[in-house]
DNA sequence: CAGTGAGCGAGCTTCCGCTTGACTT
């Protein structure tokens, strides 16, 4: 008796032969093993939206082997992941078994799945298997299918209007579209002028308290209320009249919740906050973890922990920090993602006993990482912390009233072990820790001063790797296993950019965004995928089919692409008039064009007037220094005779011919066409180098860049060599003459 | 003679989600 069981990662393949046991054979399918060729006609909407799958080169090796075994196995479980795509996934290996495998018996292959690794689990899975759900793999293909007729209809179409090598697509341009949306936010934000007033007292035993102004005579302040200096001065003079006296202390207790267990987006987050990990390295870092079997699978959208962790949780906890941290029962979360699939458990170490300390791994960034997913685990266990928070109210008869507040922990609870961080947080935003000097009602209140504090609102920031991916998840779009790959396509794309880790649209995305808004608004509008989603599911519970729902999507999809293919103007899409004349001929209009290098202000009667101008904040200059420094030119040695500061390097023109020219350019225009030679010197006029030229008719060549010396020496020139044409010529003066 | 663009128009680009590879002396 042989069975084949089939995972999706190999990780996972052998913690699973482990456990099952000698008559089992696991095998990895190492994620799909088919898909959908990265090119026209792989959906064919003129054939019911028939799908050419193909399995890839690199795949042809674990497909070989998992025939291999197929044939000789009695009993085959499919135990891929239990979301949409792990089904779909089921359904393409049993597909290509059916296709490899003569007389294949298709009644030996069994859907199993199961949401944990343990012994016990995977027992009861393959004890209670199932058919595969075709109507969940259909959900599957129809979202497969949609993403390649957005991502392959509405690239080409920006490859027209735009530029070449764009892209577009379901995830990436809402990507981009948030990015910009911001920009357009920060670029129409009008700051607001507004006062804070602060009073400084002291108390009878002679301690110093600040505390905020509330109510001016008896009236509540508003964030806007005092927004001016006059207004300012006035409360100011008012203020300092006082007599003042603490009227109310007030004492409440209150607690706060552990954050729930790392997911991927949480966890890229944390790492990007407290560790200052981009997404993509702190996946390098947690995928080395789980290939080590030191945390379960990286790539998940579920907070849930499974039984047997739960126990090894708690028992830790109360062997480290004792009975009082462990809550009567365990802590549960709710998910906060739209369209969860909870395929995996949350992020966890598999052995809690192991601590950061003792962890034996090579690279640095996995022992930070592992230590941030222990504390994260640990904590979403334990009792809530509970803090003191007490609020001394200091007023004057005319009801002028200021308010200090402070708070101490009373029970440190799970922030003994880890606390979240927070992102954009203002400075002074949070009192805890703030201790009140000791003060009893009725004391009376001596004013030191009174500080005024001008401020003005601040647009909202710019999004972080972690606000983005953050912002992405609640709306549904993109899966854990690409939220990094997601930002590296809007930013090799030429969209955007981080400057200390925050996202900038460059130009190109700022107008490739524009147009997809203004011209195919609902296919990059924000519910565009929590819609799509809808009707997947309805598909996955078969009440709708996949075919019809495609074709419902794809009809007015379609028109609308010809359409604008037609009707659109690339002009329109990209430049933008000035109304300004050019100030070289007088004649054109400057307008503003897409460059490389972003965009630019040019004359319009280019190319006969070559007028141009740098826009400001573009920081083509800065990009044109990036692109030449990472191809560096390749430098001769030889230093440029002209301007005697930089050096002679090698170019290329436009048209591919190689050059010399001066690396100061475009402040040096100094250029040559031969290789400048070092330490050389023109015997006949003393230049400071000489060029090494290749000639067809006599070789190599030495010449000088300014004089005739060259060596060897020219050839007598042609004009005294009489030619084929000069003989005849002068044969028919003879004859003539 | 290169650091921003037009148009002539070859032939090229592109999606999202699963997963980890590695030419061998």
């Amino acid at each position: 008796m042989k069975n084949l069981l089939i995972v999706e990662s190999p990780a996972k393949s052998k913690t699973i032969e482990k456990y099952l046991g000698k008559d089992y054979k696991v095998l990895a399918s190492y994620g799909h093993i088919r898909d959908l060729p990265s090119k026209d006609g792989s959906v064919d909407v003129e054939h019911d939206f028939d799908m050419n799958y193909q399995t890839s080169k690199d795949k042809e090796r674990h497909i070989k082997a998992i025939v291999a075994e197929a044939k000789k196995a009695d009993q085959i479980f499919l135990a891929t992941d239990l979301d949409r795509e792990g089904e779909a996934i089921s359904w393409h290996v049993l597909e290509e078994l059916k296709q490899r495998i003569k007389g294949f018996e298709e009644s030996k292959v069994q859907r199993i799945a199961f949401s944990e690794i343990t012994k016990k689990a995977l027992q009861e899975a393959v004890s209670t298997p199932r058919d595969l759900n075709m109507s969940l793999v259909n959900a599957q293909q129809a979202r497969r299918a949609l993403d390649y007729l957005v991502g392959f209809n509405l690239s080409p179409v920006l490859w027209r209007k735009v530029k070449g090598g764009l892209s577009a697509g379901r995830v990436q341009s809402v990507a981009l579209r948030l990015i910009c949306d911001r920009e357009d936010e920060i670029d129409n934000f009008k700051p607001e002028e507004y006062w804070s007033i602060e009073g400084e007292f002291k108390t009878p035993e002679g301690k110093n308290l600040k505390a905020k102004l509330t109510h001016l005579e008896g009236d509540k302040l508003e964030k806007f209320s005092i927004n001016n200096e006059k207004s300012a001065k006035d409360a100011v003079a008012e203020l300092e009249k006082g007599q003042y006296s603490i009227t109310d202390i007030q004492k409440k207790k209150t607690r706060r919740s552990p954050a729930a267990p790392f997911i991927t987006s949480t966890l890229q987050m944390e790492a990007s906050r407290k560790l200052g990990f981009g997404a993509k390295r702190t996946m390098m870092a947690a995928q080395r973890l789980y290939e080590q079997g030191i945390i379960t699978y990286m790539r998940t959208d579920s907070v849930n922990l499974s039984a047997d962790a739960l126990s090894a949780v708690r028992a830790t906890i109360e062997e480290m920090y004792g009975k009082d941290f462990v809550p009567k029962s365990p802590n549960v979360f709710k998910t906060k993602t739209q369209n969860a699939q909870e395929a995996h458990e949350a992020i966890r170490p598999t052995n809690m006993t192991l601590k950061a300390e003792k962890l034996r791994v090579e690279e640095e960034d996995q022992h930070k990482l592992y230590k941030l997913i222990w504390q994260r685990t640990i904590a979403s266990q334990m009792e809530k912390a509970v803090l003191d928070q007490t609020a001394l109210v200091i007023e004057d008869a005319k009801k002028n009233t200021f308010r200090a507040t402070g708070s101490i922990v009373a029970f440190e609870g799970f922030m003994k072990v880890y606390l979240e961080g927070k992102d954009d947080e203002k400075a002074g935003d949070s009192d805890d820790g703030n201790l009140l000097p000791k003060v009893e009602k009725d004391d009376a209140m001596d004013l030191i001063k009174i500080n005024p504090d001008q401020h003005f609102t601040e647009p909202p920031p710019r999004f972080s790797e972690a606000t983005l991916v953050k912002n992405l998840e609640e709306k549904g779009i993109g899966r854990p296993s690409t939220y990094a790959a997601i930002i590296s396509t809007i930013q090799d794309r030429g969209y955007v950019r981080q400057e200390k880790k925050r996202f900038f649209p460059e130009d190109v995305g700022r107008i490739v965004s524009k147009f997809l808004v203004e011209h195919f608004n609902q296919y990059v509008d924000y519910n565009f995928t929590a819609n799509m989603e809808e009707t997947l599911d309805e598909v996955s519970r078969g009440e709708k089919e996949w075919k019809p729902m495609l074709k419902e999507f794809w009809s007015p999809f379609k028109s609308t692409i010809d359409h604008k293919m037609e009707t659109v103007k690339k002009s329109d899409v990209t430049t933008e008039k000035t109304g300004e004349t050019c100030p070289s001929c007088n004649e054109g209009e400057l307008l503003i064009r897409l460059g490389r290098y972003g965009r630019f202000k040019g004359c319009s009667r280019y190319p006969e007037c070559k007028h141009i101008e740098n826009l400001a904040g573009n920081n083509a200059e800065e990009k044109m220094a990036e692109n030449a420094a990472k191809e560096p030119p390749r430098d001769t040695g030889v230093q440029c005779p002209k301007c005697k500061e930089n050096q002679m390097v090698e170019k290329k023109s436009r048209r591919g011919k190689i050059f010399y020219a001066c690396n100061g350019y475009p402040k040096c225009q100094y250029a040559v066409w031969d290789e400048p030679q070092k330490d050389t010197e023109c015997p006949s006029c003393k230049w400071p180098f000489i060029m090494k030229k290749e000639t067809k008719r006599q070789g190599t060549i030495m010449k000088c860049p300014e004089c005739d010396w060259q060596d060897p020496p020219k050839p007598e020139p042609k004009s005294k060599k009489k030619t084929k044409a000069d003989e005849a010529n002068d044969a028919i003066a003879n004859a003539q003459g």
